[in-house]
DNA sequence: GACTCTATTTTTAGAAC
DNA sequence: AGTTCTAAAAATAGAGT
Protein backbone atom coordinates (compact mmCIF):
# COMPACT_ATOMS: atom_id res chain seq x y z
CA UNK A 1 0.00 0.00 0.00
CA UNK A 2 1.52 3.32 -0.69
CA UNK A 3 -0.54 6.01 0.99
CA UNK A 4 0.14 4.62 4.34
CA UNK A 5 -2.80 5.29 7.00
CA UNK A 6 -1.82 8.87 8.60
CA UNK A 7 0.87 11.66 8.93
CA UNK A 8 0.46 13.90 11.82
CA UNK A 9 0.32 17.40 10.81
CA UNK A 10 3.69 19.87 11.01
CA UNK A 11 2.01 22.65 12.71
CA UNK A 12 0.15 25.14 10.97
CA UNK A 13 -1.32 22.52 9.29
CA UNK A 14 -1.54 22.73 5.15
CA UNK A 15 -1.06 26.68 5.72
CA UNK A 16 -4.01 27.61 3.21
CA UNK A 17 -3.46 30.87 1.84
CA UNK A 18 -5.29 33.68 3.39
CA UNK A 19 -8.08 33.79 0.56
CA UNK A 20 -7.88 30.79 -0.58
CA UNK A 21 -9.77 27.46 0.52
CA UNK A 22 -8.38 24.29 1.78
CA UNK A 23 -8.14 21.53 -1.12
CA UNK A 24 -9.19 18.06 -0.69
CA UNK A 25 -5.78 17.02 -2.94
CA UNK A 26 -5.56 14.75 -5.47
CA UNK A 27 -8.56 11.91 -5.11
CA UNK A 28 -8.42 8.30 -6.27
CA UNK A 29 -10.85 7.27 -9.16
CA UNK A 30 -12.00 4.90 -10.44
CA UNK A 31 -10.45 4.62 -14.20
CA UNK A 32 -14.22 4.49 -16.34
CA UNK A 33 -16.18 6.45 -18.08
CA UNK A 34 -17.10 9.44 -16.27
CA UNK A 35 -20.31 10.28 -16.51
CA UNK A 36 -20.07 14.38 -16.06
CA UNK A 37 -19.67 16.46 -19.52
CA UNK A 38 -17.87 19.10 -17.30
CA UNK A 39 -15.89 16.90 -15.35
CA UNK A 40 -14.87 14.88 -18.29
CA UNK A 41 -14.11 17.93 -20.73
CA UNK A 42 -11.79 19.06 -17.82
CA UNK A 43 -9.98 15.82 -17.96
CA UNK A 44 -9.68 15.24 -21.08
CA UNK A 45 -8.13 19.14 -21.54
CA UNK A 46 -5.79 17.81 -18.15
CA UNK A 47 -4.58 14.90 -19.44
CA UNK A 48 -4.12 15.70 -22.92
CA UNK A 49 -1.48 18.07 -21.78
CA UNK A 50 0.02 15.16 -19.18
CA UNK A 51 -0.03 13.30 -22.16
CA UNK A 52 1.79 15.60 -24.75
CA UNK A 53 4.44 16.03 -22.74
CA UNK A 54 5.06 12.98 -21.33
CA UNK A 55 5.45 12.24 -25.16
CA UNK A 56 7.66 14.93 -25.54
CA UNK A 57 10.34 13.84 -22.79
CA UNK A 58 10.20 10.31 -24.44
CA UNK A 59 11.23 12.10 -27.47
CA UNK A 60 13.95 14.06 -26.25
CA UNK A 61 15.34 11.68 -23.49
CA UNK A 62 15.72 8.40 -25.79
CA UNK A 63 15.36 9.80 -29.54
CA UNK A 64 12.78 8.18 -30.64
CA UNK A 65 9.84 9.57 -33.14
CA UNK A 66 6.98 9.38 -31.32
CA UNK A 67 3.08 10.76 -32.19
CA UNK A 68 -0.02 10.92 -30.24
CA UNK A 69 -3.13 11.59 -31.87
CA UNK A 70 -6.56 12.00 -29.49
CA UNK A 71 -9.80 12.23 -30.89
CA UNK A 72 -12.15 13.89 -27.96
CA UNK A 73 -15.15 11.96 -29.15
CA UNK A 74 -16.13 9.03 -30.21
CA UNK A 75 -17.80 8.54 -33.51
CA UNK A 76 -22.19 7.88 -32.58
CA UNK A 77 -23.06 4.69 -33.97
CA UNK A 78 -25.81 6.29 -35.77
CA UNK A 79 -24.15 9.87 -36.46
CA UNK A 80 -25.38 11.40 -39.40
CA UNK A 81 -23.38 10.61 -42.10
CA UNK A 82 -21.63 12.49 -44.74
CA UNK A 83 -21.28 10.55 -47.77
CA UNK A 84 -21.83 7.13 -46.18
CA UNK A 85 -19.62 7.76 -43.65
CA UNK A 86 -20.25 8.76 -40.11
CA UNK A 87 -19.68 12.29 -39.81
CA UNK A 88 -16.40 13.11 -36.88
CA UNK A 89 -18.26 14.50 -34.39
CA UNK A 90 -15.64 16.10 -32.13
CA UNK A 91 -11.68 17.45 -32.34
CA UNK A 92 -8.98 16.70 -33.67
CA UNK A 93 -5.57 16.81 -31.12
CA UNK A 94 -2.51 15.80 -32.15
CA UNK A 95 1.28 16.45 -31.50
CA UNK A 96 4.46 14.93 -33.16
CA UNK A 97 8.05 15.54 -33.01
CA UNK A 98 9.49 16.65 -35.84
CA UNK A 99 5.84 16.26 -37.12
CA UNK A 100 3.10 14.28 -36.64
CA UNK A 101 2.88 13.02 -40.09
CA UNK A 102 6.91 12.61 -40.27
CA UNK A 103 6.24 10.03 -37.79
CA UNK A 104 3.05 8.50 -39.33
CA UNK A 105 4.38 8.37 -42.76
CA UNK A 106 6.74 5.60 -41.83
CA UNK A 107 3.94 3.72 -41.60
CA UNK A 108 3.17 3.77 -45.69
CA UNK A 109 6.10 5.22 -47.21
CA UNK A 110 5.52 4.60 -50.99
CA UNK A 111 8.63 3.40 -52.89
CA UNK A 112 10.40 6.65 -54.02
CA UNK A 113 8.43 8.81 -51.95
CA UNK A 114 9.50 11.80 -49.95
CA UNK A 115 8.62 12.47 -46.47
CA UNK A 116 6.01 14.71 -46.58
CA UNK A 117 5.52 17.23 -43.75
CA UNK A 118 2.00 18.60 -43.48
CA UNK A 119 1.74 20.77 -39.85
CA UNK A 120 -0.55 20.89 -38.50
CA UNK A 121 -2.50 17.52 -39.21
CA UNK A 122 -5.79 18.34 -37.34
CA UNK A 123 -6.11 21.34 -39.38
CA UNK A 124 -7.04 19.93 -42.46
CA UNK A 125 -9.93 18.13 -41.41
CA UNK A 126 -10.86 20.34 -38.15
CA UNK A 127 -12.40 23.33 -38.21
CA UNK A 128 -10.91 26.71 -38.02
CA UNK A 129 -11.86 27.12 -33.97
CA UNK A 130 -10.48 23.57 -33.91
CA UNK A 131 -7.12 24.53 -35.87
CA UNK A 132 -6.83 27.90 -33.13
CA UNK A 133 -7.16 25.61 -30.13
CA UNK A 134 -4.59 23.11 -31.73
CA UNK A 135 -1.97 26.40 -32.41
CA UNK A 136 -3.12 27.32 -28.48
CA UNK A 137 -2.19 23.64 -27.75
CA UNK A 138 1.49 23.94 -29.50
CA UNK A 139 1.72 27.17 -27.57
CA UNK A 140 1.02 25.82 -24.32
CA UNK A 141 3.35 22.80 -25.13
CA UNK A 142 6.17 24.80 -26.20
CA UNK A 143 5.87 27.51 -23.11
CA UNK A 144 5.84 24.76 -20.32
CA UNK A 145 8.59 22.89 -21.97
CA UNK A 146 10.75 25.60 -22.87
CA UNK A 147 12.87 26.02 -19.95
CA UNK A 148 13.79 21.92 -20.03
CA UNK A 149 13.90 21.91 -23.96
CA UNK A 150 17.05 20.02 -25.79
CA UNK A 151 19.89 22.08 -26.88
CA UNK A 152 18.42 21.61 -30.65
CA UNK A 153 14.99 22.95 -29.00
CA UNK A 154 16.14 25.77 -27.61
CA UNK A 155 17.88 26.90 -30.58
CA UNK A 156 14.97 26.75 -32.63
CA UNK A 157 13.15 28.87 -29.85
CA UNK A 158 15.56 31.02 -30.09
CA UNK A 159 15.64 31.43 -33.84
CA UNK A 160 12.04 31.76 -33.39
CA UNK A 161 11.92 34.72 -30.76
CA UNK A 162 14.46 36.75 -33.24
CA UNK A 163 12.57 36.68 -36.18
CA UNK A 164 9.35 38.11 -34.13
CA UNK A 165 7.42 34.68 -34.34
CA UNK A 166 6.07 32.69 -31.14
CA UNK A 167 5.56 28.91 -32.58
CA UNK A 168 8.49 26.84 -33.32
CA UNK A 169 7.82 25.84 -36.35
CA UNK A 170 7.89 29.23 -37.39
CA UNK A 171 11.82 29.36 -37.09
CA UNK A 172 14.14 30.73 -38.76
CA UNK A 173 15.55 28.14 -40.70
CA UNK A 174 18.87 29.59 -41.95
CA UNK A 175 19.48 30.88 -38.64
CA UNK A 176 19.68 27.68 -37.53
CA UNK A 177 22.34 26.45 -39.45
CA UNK A 178 22.14 23.78 -41.87
CA UNK A 179 25.80 21.61 -40.41
CA UNK A 180 24.01 22.17 -37.04
CA UNK A 181 20.82 20.67 -37.47
CA UNK A 182 20.78 18.53 -40.66
CA UNK A 183 17.26 16.86 -41.08
CA UNK A 184 15.53 19.05 -38.35
CA UNK A 185 16.64 21.85 -40.11
CA UNK A 186 15.28 20.99 -43.83
CA UNK A 187 12.08 19.40 -42.10
CA UNK A 188 11.26 22.27 -40.41
CA UNK A 189 11.94 24.21 -43.91
CA UNK A 190 9.29 22.41 -45.53
CA UNK A 191 7.07 22.71 -42.15
CA UNK A 192 6.79 26.58 -43.03
CA UNK A 193 6.20 26.30 -46.04
CA UNK A 194 3.27 23.94 -46.03
CA UNK A 195 2.04 25.57 -43.18
CA UNK A 196 1.77 28.99 -44.72
CA UNK A 197 -0.41 26.94 -47.21
CA UNK A 198 -2.17 25.68 -45.07
CA UNK A 199 -2.87 28.99 -43.24
CA UNK A 200 -3.80 30.75 -46.28
CA UNK A 201 -6.10 28.23 -47.30
CA UNK A 202 -8.12 28.31 -44.14
CA UNK A 203 -8.30 31.91 -44.08
CA UNK A 204 -10.17 32.35 -47.52
CA UNK A 205 -11.89 28.47 -47.54
CA UNK A 206 -15.04 27.76 -45.47
CA UNK A 207 -14.38 26.55 -41.89
CA UNK A 208 -17.07 23.84 -41.87
CA UNK A 209 -16.33 20.36 -42.99
CA UNK A 210 -14.18 20.44 -46.08
CA UNK A 211 -13.52 17.25 -47.66
CA UNK A 212 -9.96 16.28 -46.95
CA UNK A 213 -7.69 14.20 -49.35
CA UNK A 214 -4.17 12.95 -49.25
CA UNK A 215 -1.48 15.40 -50.33
CA UNK A 216 2.13 16.05 -50.06
CA UNK A 217 3.26 12.68 -49.99
CA UNK A 218 4.07 12.48 -53.21
CA UNK A 219 6.90 13.95 -55.33
CA UNK A 220 8.18 17.22 -53.55
CA UNK A 221 11.68 17.50 -54.61
CA UNK B 1 8.16 23.45 -2.85
CA UNK B 2 6.74 20.27 -3.41
CA UNK B 3 8.86 17.75 -0.89
CA UNK B 4 9.30 19.77 2.44
CA UNK B 5 12.34 19.70 3.99
CA UNK B 6 12.10 17.24 6.89
CA UNK B 7 10.08 14.33 8.04
CA UNK B 8 11.04 12.24 10.98
CA UNK B 9 11.65 8.73 10.62
CA UNK B 10 9.14 6.26 11.89
CA UNK B 11 11.98 4.18 14.09
CA UNK B 12 13.58 1.77 11.63
CA UNK B 13 14.00 4.17 9.03
CA UNK B 14 12.71 3.62 5.58
CA UNK B 15 12.91 -0.15 7.18
CA UNK B 16 15.21 -1.92 4.02
CA UNK B 17 13.81 -4.97 3.47
CA UNK B 18 17.28 -7.21 4.48
CA UNK B 19 18.85 -8.31 1.64
CA UNK B 20 18.03 -4.86 -0.48
CA UNK B 21 19.95 -1.89 -0.54
CA UNK B 22 18.05 1.31 0.37
CA UNK B 23 17.15 3.60 -2.70
CA UNK B 24 17.91 6.96 -3.56
CA UNK B 25 14.57 7.44 -4.61
CA UNK B 26 13.58 9.06 -7.91
CA UNK B 27 16.00 11.68 -8.87
CA UNK B 28 15.60 14.50 -10.87
CA UNK B 29 16.45 14.56 -14.57
CA UNK B 30 17.29 17.24 -16.75
CA UNK B 31 14.83 16.11 -20.32
CA UNK B 32 17.76 15.80 -23.02
CA UNK B 33 19.24 12.92 -24.53
CA UNK B 34 20.18 9.96 -22.40
CA UNK B 35 23.83 9.37 -23.34
CA UNK B 36 23.81 6.16 -21.75
CA UNK B 37 22.38 3.69 -23.91
CA UNK B 38 21.48 0.88 -21.73
CA UNK B 39 20.05 3.77 -19.20
CA UNK B 40 18.14 5.43 -22.18
CA UNK B 41 16.51 1.82 -23.18
CA UNK B 42 15.72 0.97 -19.76
CA UNK B 43 13.67 4.55 -19.47
CA UNK B 44 12.27 4.06 -23.02
CA UNK B 45 10.75 0.96 -21.75
CA UNK B 46 9.31 2.30 -18.73
CA UNK B 47 8.18 5.31 -19.91
CA UNK B 48 6.39 3.69 -22.93
CA UNK B 49 4.68 1.34 -20.29
CA UNK B 50 3.89 4.51 -18.74
CA UNK B 51 2.21 6.40 -21.79
CA UNK B 52 0.60 3.37 -22.79
CA UNK B 53 -1.31 3.18 -19.74
CA UNK B 54 -1.81 7.17 -19.47
CA UNK B 55 -3.49 6.79 -23.35
CA UNK B 56 -5.49 3.67 -22.12
CA UNK B 57 -6.69 5.65 -19.25
CA UNK B 58 -7.34 8.95 -21.45
CA UNK B 59 -9.39 6.26 -23.82
CA UNK B 60 -11.23 4.94 -20.91
CA UNK B 61 -12.27 8.37 -18.81
CA UNK B 62 -12.74 10.47 -22.05
CA UNK B 63 -14.28 8.12 -24.04
CA UNK B 64 -12.32 9.47 -26.54
CA UNK B 65 -10.12 7.51 -29.47
CA UNK B 66 -6.33 7.87 -28.82
CA UNK B 67 -3.60 6.72 -30.34
CA UNK B 68 0.36 6.59 -30.14
CA UNK B 69 3.18 5.42 -32.14
CA UNK B 70 6.63 4.89 -30.59
CA UNK B 71 9.93 4.52 -33.08
CA UNK B 72 12.44 3.12 -30.74
CA UNK B 73 15.68 4.42 -32.86
CA UNK B 74 15.46 7.80 -35.01
CA UNK B 75 16.83 7.56 -38.37
CA UNK B 76 20.39 8.21 -38.81
CA UNK B 77 20.75 10.97 -41.29
CA UNK B 78 23.28 8.81 -43.10
CA UNK B 79 21.67 5.64 -42.44
CA UNK B 80 21.93 2.84 -45.55
CA UNK B 81 18.92 3.85 -47.72
CA UNK B 82 16.80 0.86 -49.15
CA UNK B 83 14.91 2.01 -52.29
CA UNK B 84 16.58 5.62 -51.67
CA UNK B 85 14.89 6.09 -48.40
CA UNK B 86 16.69 5.69 -44.64
CA UNK B 87 15.89 2.61 -43.92
CA UNK B 88 13.99 2.27 -40.71
CA UNK B 89 17.08 1.41 -37.78
CA UNK B 90 14.37 0.86 -34.82
CA UNK B 91 11.24 -0.93 -33.84
CA UNK B 92 7.79 -0.27 -34.06
CA UNK B 93 5.53 0.14 -30.82
CA UNK B 94 1.80 1.22 -31.05
CA UNK B 95 -1.12 1.37 -29.26
CA UNK B 96 -4.55 2.26 -29.63
CA UNK B 97 -8.27 1.41 -28.78
CA UNK B 98 -10.56 0.09 -30.23
CA UNK B 99 -6.97 0.58 -33.02
CA UNK B 100 -4.11 2.01 -33.81
CA UNK B 101 -5.13 1.94 -37.50
CA UNK B 102 -8.84 2.84 -36.77
CA UNK B 103 -8.17 6.00 -35.04
CA UNK B 104 -4.86 6.89 -37.65
CA UNK B 105 -7.61 6.09 -40.86
CA UNK B 106 -9.30 9.41 -39.47
CA UNK B 107 -6.76 11.44 -40.68
CA UNK B 108 -7.29 10.08 -44.25
CA UNK B 109 -10.16 8.61 -45.51
CA UNK B 110 -11.63 8.46 -49.09
CA UNK B 111 -14.82 8.61 -50.15
CA UNK B 112 -16.97 5.71 -49.36
CA UNK B 113 -14.39 4.19 -47.67
CA UNK B 114 -14.93 2.02 -45.07
CA UNK B 115 -12.68 1.74 -41.94
CA UNK B 116 -10.10 -0.54 -42.06
CA UNK B 117 -9.35 -2.19 -39.12
CA UNK B 118 -5.31 -3.48 -39.61
CA UNK B 119 -4.15 -4.73 -36.12
CA UNK B 120 -1.37 -5.00 -35.40
CA UNK B 121 -0.22 -2.12 -37.00
CA UNK B 122 3.56 -2.44 -36.40
CA UNK B 123 3.51 -5.80 -37.71
CA UNK B 124 3.10 -5.01 -41.16
CA UNK B 125 6.73 -3.05 -41.33
CA UNK B 126 8.92 -4.72 -38.32
CA UNK B 127 10.40 -8.14 -38.03
CA UNK B 128 8.75 -11.38 -36.27
CA UNK B 129 10.37 -10.34 -33.23
CA UNK B 130 9.63 -7.04 -33.16
CA UNK B 131 5.74 -7.96 -33.66
CA UNK B 132 6.18 -10.69 -31.25
CA UNK B 133 7.13 -7.71 -29.11
CA UNK B 134 4.21 -5.72 -29.54
CA UNK B 135 2.09 -8.37 -28.94
CA UNK B 136 4.00 -9.09 -25.36
CA UNK B 137 2.62 -5.26 -25.09
CA UNK B 138 -0.28 -5.92 -25.62
CA UNK B 139 -0.40 -8.39 -23.36
CA UNK B 140 1.32 -6.48 -20.32
CA UNK B 141 -1.22 -3.63 -20.97
CA UNK B 142 -4.03 -5.28 -20.53
CA UNK B 143 -2.73 -7.73 -17.66
CA UNK B 144 -1.80 -4.28 -15.62
CA UNK B 145 -5.45 -2.83 -16.93
CA UNK B 146 -7.61 -5.87 -16.21
CA UNK B 147 -8.28 -4.48 -12.82
CA UNK B 148 -9.82 -1.15 -13.79
CA UNK B 149 -11.13 -1.94 -17.38
CA UNK B 150 -14.80 -0.42 -17.53
CA UNK B 151 -17.52 -2.66 -18.09
CA UNK B 152 -17.63 -3.06 -21.55
CA UNK B 153 -13.57 -3.60 -21.54
CA UNK B 154 -14.42 -6.07 -18.70
CA UNK B 155 -16.67 -7.85 -20.78
CA UNK B 156 -13.89 -8.21 -23.86
CA UNK B 157 -11.88 -9.98 -21.24
CA UNK B 158 -14.31 -12.32 -20.18
CA UNK B 159 -15.40 -13.44 -23.39
CA UNK B 160 -11.74 -13.50 -24.49
CA UNK B 161 -11.28 -16.15 -21.71
CA UNK B 162 -14.17 -18.00 -21.32
CA UNK B 163 -12.56 -18.70 -25.09
CA UNK B 164 -9.20 -19.56 -23.87
CA UNK B 165 -7.70 -16.66 -25.44
CA UNK B 166 -5.51 -14.26 -24.00
CA UNK B 167 -6.13 -11.22 -26.01
CA UNK B 168 -8.57 -9.19 -26.44
CA UNK B 169 -9.22 -8.69 -30.13
CA UNK B 170 -9.19 -12.27 -29.91
CA UNK B 171 -12.11 -12.13 -27.56
CA UNK B 172 -15.59 -14.27 -29.03
CA UNK B 173 -17.80 -11.17 -30.44
CA UNK B 174 -20.76 -13.11 -30.74
CA UNK B 175 -20.38 -13.67 -26.62
CA UNK B 176 -20.82 -10.13 -26.17
CA UNK B 177 -23.93 -9.32 -27.55
CA UNK B 178 -24.39 -6.94 -30.58
CA UNK B 179 -26.81 -4.56 -28.85
CA UNK B 180 -24.70 -4.00 -25.57
CA UNK B 181 -21.24 -3.12 -27.85
CA UNK B 182 -22.83 -1.73 -31.07
CA UNK B 183 -20.01 -0.47 -32.66
CA UNK B 184 -17.05 -2.10 -30.36
CA UNK B 185 -18.46 -5.36 -31.23
CA UNK B 186 -18.06 -4.88 -34.68
CA UNK B 187 -14.96 -3.55 -35.26
CA UNK B 188 -13.48 -6.30 -33.07
CA UNK B 189 -15.03 -8.57 -35.38
CA UNK B 190 -13.30 -7.46 -37.99
CA UNK B 191 -9.72 -6.68 -36.05
CA UNK B 192 -10.57 -10.91 -35.36
CA UNK B 193 -10.17 -11.73 -39.16
CA UNK B 194 -7.59 -8.97 -39.87
CA UNK B 195 -5.69 -10.13 -37.40
CA UNK B 196 -5.79 -14.08 -38.25
CA UNK B 197 -5.09 -13.21 -42.09
CA UNK B 198 -1.53 -10.67 -40.57
CA UNK B 199 -0.93 -13.72 -38.24
CA UNK B 200 -1.25 -16.55 -41.21
CA UNK B 201 0.70 -14.11 -43.44
CA UNK B 202 3.49 -13.58 -40.82
CA UNK B 203 4.05 -16.84 -39.95
CA UNK B 204 4.29 -18.12 -43.63
CA UNK B 205 6.54 -15.06 -45.38
CA UNK B 206 10.09 -13.78 -44.73
CA UNK B 207 10.34 -12.30 -41.38
CA UNK B 208 13.02 -9.08 -42.39
CA UNK B 209 11.62 -5.83 -44.35
CA UNK B 210 8.98 -6.98 -46.63
CA UNK B 211 8.15 -3.33 -47.97
CA UNK B 212 4.39 -2.42 -47.58
CA UNK B 213 1.61 -1.08 -49.01
CA UNK B 214 -1.78 0.69 -47.57
CA UNK B 215 -4.69 -1.78 -48.00
CA UNK B 216 -8.13 -2.83 -46.76
CA UNK B 217 -9.07 1.25 -46.66
CA UNK B 218 -10.21 0.70 -50.15
CA UNK B 219 -13.79 -1.49 -50.40
CA UNK B 220 -14.49 -3.58 -48.03
CA UNK B 221 -18.45 -4.26 -47.80
C1' DG C 1 -13.38 27.50 -21.54
C1' DA C 2 -8.90 28.19 -19.70
C1' DC C 3 -6.15 28.47 -15.76
C1' DT C 4 -4.70 28.45 -10.57
C1' DC C 5 -3.96 26.27 -6.11
C1' DT C 6 -3.13 22.41 -2.97
C1' DA C 7 -3.11 17.79 -1.23
C1' DT C 8 -2.75 13.59 -2.74
C1' DT C 9 -1.99 9.85 -5.93
C1' DT C 10 1.07 8.21 -9.60
C1' DT C 11 5.08 7.78 -11.97
C1' DT C 12 9.66 6.76 -12.25
C1' DA C 13 15.32 7.34 -11.51
C1' DG C 14 18.51 4.70 -9.55
C1' DA C 15 20.21 0.51 -8.25
C1' DA C 16 20.09 -4.35 -7.60
C1' DC C 17 18.19 -9.00 -9.14
C1' DA D 1 15.99 -8.54 -21.31
C1' DG D 2 12.53 -7.72 -17.97
C1' DT D 3 11.45 -7.13 -12.70
C1' DT D 4 11.54 -5.37 -8.28
C1' DC D 5 12.15 -1.93 -4.48
C1' DT D 6 12.40 2.70 -2.60
C1' DA D 7 11.87 7.51 -2.09
C1' DA D 8 11.59 11.67 -4.49
C1' DA D 9 9.57 13.99 -8.56
C1' DA D 10 5.50 14.73 -11.35
C1' DA D 11 0.84 14.61 -12.53
C1' DT D 12 -3.63 15.66 -11.37
C1' DA D 13 -8.77 15.59 -8.80
C1' DG D 14 -11.37 18.77 -6.88
C1' DA D 15 -12.60 23.26 -6.15
C1' DG D 16 -12.30 27.99 -7.05
C1' DT D 17 -11.31 32.14 -10.49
Amino acid sequence: MRGSSKQQQPLAMTMVKPGKKASKGRQKIKIRRIEDKAKRQVTLWKRKGGTFKKCSELQLLCGSHVAVTIFSKKEEPLAPTIGGRPSRGGNVFAMGMPSVDHVLCRFAPLPGDEVGLLLPAGAKRATMEATAREVKETEALVKAEKDRMSAVGEKVLQAAEAAGKWYWWEADVEALGEAELPEFTRALQRVREIAQREADKLRTSAPAAAPWRPQGVGQSH
